[in-house]
RNA sequence: GCUCAAGUGGCGGAAUUGGUAGACGCGUCGGAUUCAAAAUCCGAUUCUUCGGAGUGCGGGUUCGAUUCCCGCCUUGAGUACCA
């Protein structure tokens, strides 16, 4: 008996140890940041999640384990680490859980967060909780509002190239007006004087105020959708209609929050330099920002020598160009088909046809427009532009592949130096002047802008492009049809949402113009409402609320009921904003919360001191769906704040990875349905795999019930399939009666029928034909062998479906599923809970293999097969060091082999993490304890440094182990052994020997010999000999230390 | 269409500045142990006509190419014909 209880100490428990060194650390505090240190900091951060109601998968932790490794890693180096975690926790699936369950959103975040909380724990993640952020909380969010009236009391400056006060704004409209004021702003202000300042009411300042703010009220144009209550977004709109529903949904234009982000375009831009981010992230950052530099150009409208129209009396159609040195190969003009000035232009005698080809337009996706270059389209409006320099007219025409959503949505086209006006002007006709010296253009136009000179081109003859560009551009100014600009792409960015579980604003409206309430009364708390939907007269949700007023004389927010209920009476009740923010707004500034401890968040959402300490992200690691949104707008409230000196850093995050997305593995079964029997004709035949019937009647008579489950081989091989099923694949199959297999048996006995139908089948004067459709088997219910245990299917609660199906199985009985990797979720039953791991491997195990699975960055499919071979070698480690009658480790002296094990783990593994090749160190661990255990080495000396490797990868069972050594306390700041080359020096090498590049075997040499000497062994060695065959060499290569190769 | 990735055994994937392709693991096959199973251990495992061939395809540079260059093909992700 007390073997037995021996023996069972001695094995590897990790469910025991990983529960007891969680509580180690958590009771400890571990991994508790100081934000006092003499020890340099490092800030790792994960992107935080959104706690959903679904529960991690094993898709989630892929990035929180390889930061968790480096925040590890970087403290046995002797770093003070933050490596926090919190919750985005505003967002819409809770508000859409509650308004189908009436469930407050607070109630489920609150218990999805606490599934996460346990989730993340069991994983064994060094996070310091204690400064825990969660978006939704009011100490937090009470900060986001404070930004937000931060940014309404800003202005930007392009003459100081940053933000500052409002208030010197002002100053300088009472002092001197606002005609040299240089502000990104609305366009169209007008110009007014000092006085006129003084003279406009307070009304009329806030509204011109409002113009110049970083974040302002601006009619937008949204897709509303009646039938929901709701704005959608884009890709939510299926075919005009909202994707859930159906229901229409028609432009529209709103009142809404903008933030002016247009204003740090070129920051942005310029700042992606400075940081280490994947170049393919800073390219589409780049892209968003989208800067083009050029000309807008002015034309004018004119009616064509015979049609006098007083509706082109001036109009004026503005382009943006990058190449205004190309003026005078504007041949015709190209409007986007939805322009507004099409309807005003377009003649008579081409209404019919511009109308249907707006119609045809319409019906066309963005995407389909964008992508299909092959069909050029369009349609003459009968009206025509003037050359602003050469005066002649110029045909406007409209076309699908001048898109209304960029810049002025209408192009001057110049074919000769752009291909697709080239190919629009070929297929309609229209002339292609050639404006370039000596460049031929009768099959393609010429992009480029180097290596050429402007001809034809009056007053730019014989210039290059940057001369020729400068030049057009002045000529322009001096006509006022033209100015230089920059164009961004970039637009400011939407900032209101009607929805219920958001930051409320921290404004009221007094006469219809928004006031920010103080921050000393901040955070506005999310009111109560009875429902989440939108009101009846669709007002957003915070609209239901009974108590949203703001009483300015007391300060706080008060009954609806107080509101002056006549018109120019005024108590110091107003209406609140009722829309709430959007879910970015909590997340672009959280990485600076963390960097002060919770109790000391209270005057400012971090101290000065500790906003100095940790600077910014050291390294930041999260999914690339972020690229555009998240990490462009975090990136833009870091310089805002930085403008207003409330932090330090121009740049949130200095290095970036992008975790690749775990895909799941779909077990794949074939359902046989609507099987039928049909008399043929005349016989089959079968030609090239495919059988060829000529029908005569359908069925004898019924179509039968027969649901039938078939396992992949059987399939394959009973059917002409040959290789995987597409998952979505539907496809008749007739089935050939000469393979008279297990398939055609099973399914004709369970048919019962008439001897005479059955003969007539089995001699080929009928065929069976059926349906053949993938299902799903959850993977849960699949072998590494990609066996199904059909029992437990049958029982399973996805397969209600199936109770009554017909099994058919292999041979040997075993029942086969084929696989499809897919993106893992619910709906493809292909998603494996991190729980299961945890609890039949432990959490060691789940990190371990998600890292072993393949480099980081990768998209990688997900299959637990491969998890027994990361949990062996735990065991093989932990065998290593605790044997069946204890501890295994002495103070032996290590061997000369030990300790090069040692030391070429140490080199790879440090290797590795600093360049984020997470999966082969796991590998490199496997080898060392192979190689130690084949060594049968118990030297502590080498075994102990052998844990502080281990301990970022599997920190539980590294600690568990370190205490069995007899240390005390965590290994976790354990210094990471030193890397002695001297353990490695070899004294002799393995020489390959190649012949024409071609290694053919290997020579054992000392590692002294000179390149003579080497050749020397080489070609009187008997296998050289042998291989040349009496052939002589022509050449032969020798790299010392490397190869040797034999030409000839 | 454009941009960015990526194509290596049955599978996930290794391979330093160009120098032994397929490390490590899974799976499979064979063996040991066991009454049996699990667990564990040992061996084999790119293909091959046994000469060789081979890293998506076709060229090139080189003594030597998974790696560098040119041209293509396929897959994935993003996308906004950016004028």
């Amino acid at each position: 008996m007390n073997r037995l209880i021996k023996r069972y100490k001695m094995q590897y428990h990790f469910n025991e140890i990983e529960a007891k060194w969680q509580k180690y650390w958590a009771e400890n505090q571990t991994f508790k940041a100081s934000n006092t240190s003499e020890k340099p900091k490092y800030y790792v951060l994960d992107m935080f999640p959104y706690p959903s109601g679904a529960g991690l998968h094993v898709g989630h932790p892929l990035g929180y384990i390889a930061s968790d490794i480096y925040a590890r890693y970087k403290r046995h180096k002797g770093f003070n680490v933050l490596h926090p975690q919190g919750y985005d926790s505003f967002g819409l699936p809770a508000e859409q859980y509650a308004i189908q369950t009436g469930q407050h959103p607070a109630v489920t975040t609150e218990t999805n967060i606490k599934t996460y909380r346990r989730q993340l724990d069991q994983i064994g993640f060094s996070f310091d909780w204690s400064r825990e952020v969660r978006t939704s909380s009011p100490e937090y969010y009470k900060w986001t509002q404070w930004i937000f009236i931060q940014l309404f009391e800003s202005w930007y400056n392009n003459e100081s190239n940053k933000a500052e006060e409002i208030s010197s704004l002002i100053t300088v409209f009472a002092s001197e007006g606002n005609a040299n004021v240089n502000a990104v702003c609305d366009d169209n202000i007008e110009v007014f004087t000092a006085e006129a300042w003084s003279n406009f009411n307070q009304k009329e300042q806030e509204e011109i105020l409002l113009k110049y703010r970083l974040t302002y009220l601006a009619e937008t144009e949204v897709n509303w959708c009646p039938a929901l209550g709701t704005v959608l977004a884009n890709d939510e709109i299926v075919n005009g209609v909202s994707e859930r529903g159906g229901h229409p949904v028609l432009r529209k234009k709103m009142t809404q929050w903008s933030m002016r982000i247009s204003a740090y375009a070129e920051r942005l831009l310029q700042g992606l330099d400075t940081i280490d981010w994947t170049d393919s992230l800073k390219e589409s950052q780049r892209n968003w920002i989208g800067k083009s530099v050029g000309a807008s150009v002015t034309f004018k409208v004119i009616a064509s020598e015979t049609k006098q129209s007083a509706n082109y009396e001036n109009q004026v159609i503005e382009v943006f160009t990058t190449r205004p040195d190309t003026i005078f190969g504007v041949s015709f003009m190209t409007l986007a088909p939805e322009h507004e000035l099409v309807s005003q232009i377009t003649t008579p005698e081409q209404k019919a046809e511009v109308d249907a080809y707006i119609l045809a337009t319409a019906k066309r996706s963005e995407r389909d427009r964008m992508a299909d270059v092959k069909t050029i389209s369009g349609a003459f409006t009968g009206a025509y532009a003037e050359h602003p320099f050469s005066k002649e007219p110029i045909p406007i025409w409209i076309g699908d592949y001048v898109l209304a959503g960029y810049g002025t949505g209408a192009v001057m086209s110049v074919p000769c130096g752009d291909q697709r006006d080239y190919d629009f002007a070929k297929h309609f006709n229209i002339a292609i002047p050639n404006i370039f010296e000596g460049v031929d253009i009768s099959e393609e136009a010429y992009a480029a802008k180097d290596n050429v000179k402007i001809a034809n081109s009056d007053f730019l003859n014989g210039m290059n492009y940057k001369k020729a560009s400068k030049r057009a551009i002045y000529d322009l100014e001096q006509l006022g049809q033209g100015e230089g600009k920059t164009n961004y792409r970039l637009r400011d960015a939407v900032f209101s949402r009607q929805r219920y579980w958001g930051e409320p604003f921290p404004v009221y409206y007094v006469n219809g113009m928004p006031q920010m309430i103080d921050k000393a009364h901040l955070p506005i708390t999310l009111p109560e409402v009875e429902k989440y939907l939108p009101t009846e007269t669709g007002e957003p949700p915070l609209g239901r609320a009974d108590v949203w007023a703001w009483d300015t004389v007391n300060n706080k927010v008060v009954a609806n009921v107080n509101l002056s209920a006549v018109e120019g009476e005024d108590n110091g009740i107003y209406p609140l904003e009722l829309n709430t923010m959007p879910g970015w707004a909590g997340s672009s500034w959280y990485f600076f919360s963390y960097m002060e401890e919770k109790a000391k968040r209270g005057e400012d959402f971090a101290s000065e001191d500790a906003l100095n300490y940790w600077e910014n992200v050291d390294l930041y690691i999260g999914g690339s769906e972020h690229a555009t949104g998240h990490l462009l707008y975090s990136r833009f409230w870091t310089k805002f704040l930085k403008d207003k000196a409330f932090v330090g850093v121009e740049e949130p995050f200095k290095k970036l990875i992008n975790q690749g997305m775990i895909l799941g593995t779909s077990a794949i079964a074939f359902n046989i349905t609507n099987v039928r029997v049909s008399k043929l004709k005349e016989p089959y035949k079968v030609d090239n795999d495919k059988i060829h019937v000529s029908i005569e009647s359908l069925n004898y008579g019924r179509d039968t019930k027969v649901n039938v489950i078939v396992s992949k081989e059987i399939l394959f091989e009973s059917t002409n399939i040959k290789s995987s099923v597409n998952s979505s694949a539907i496809s008749e199959l007739h089935h050939d009666p000469s393979k008279q297999n297990k398939l055609f048996n099973e399914i004709l006995n369970t048919l019962n029928l008439e001897e005479e139908i059955k003969s007539d089948l089995l001699e080929g004067k009928a065929v069976l034909t059926y349906y053949i459709n993938p299902i799903r088997i959850d993977v849960n219910l699949v072998n590494a062998s990609d066996e199904v245990d059909v029992e437990k299917f049958k029982s399973h609660k996805t397969s209600k479906d199936y109770l009554k199906a017909l099994f058919i199985s292999e041979e040997n009985e075993t029942f086969i599923v084929g696989r499809e990797v897919e993106k893992m979720s619910k709906r493809w039953l292909n998603v494996v809970n991190p729980d299961a791991i945890c609890e039949q491997y432990g959490a060691d195990s789940l990190r371990l293999y998600e890292m072993f699975l393949g480099p980081l960055e990768q998209a990688k499919p997900w299959n637990t097969a491969g998890i027994t071979g990361v949990h062996g070698f735990l065991k093989k480690l932990w065998k290593l060091y605790v044997g069946e009658n204890g501890l295994n480790v002495n103070d032996a002296a290590a061997t000369k082999d030990n300790l090069k094990t040692l030391h070429k783990t140490i080199k790879k593994v440090e290797e590795d993490i600093e360049n984020f090749s997470f999966n082969t160190s796991v590998s490199t661990f496997m080898i060392a304890v192979n190689e130690l255990t084949a060594q049968k080495c118990t030297s502590k000396e080498v075994l102990e440094p052998l844990l502080a490797l281990v301990s970022p990868y599997a920190p539980h069972i590294a600690e568990e182990l370190y205490s069995q050594l007899g240390n005390e306390g965590s290994i976790a700041t354990v210094a990471f052994p030193k890397f002695d080359a001297s353990h490695l020096v070899e004294s002799s090498k393995n020489y390959p020997i190649s012949f024409n590049g071609k290694m053919r075997f290997t020579i054992e040499l000392p590692m002294d010999l000179s390149k003579d000497e080497i050749e020397k062994a080489v070609m009187t060695n008997e296998k050289t000999i042998a291989q040349l065959e009496g052939r002589t060499p022509k050449k032969v290569i020798v790299v010392p230390g490397k190869i040797v190769n034999i030409v000839g």
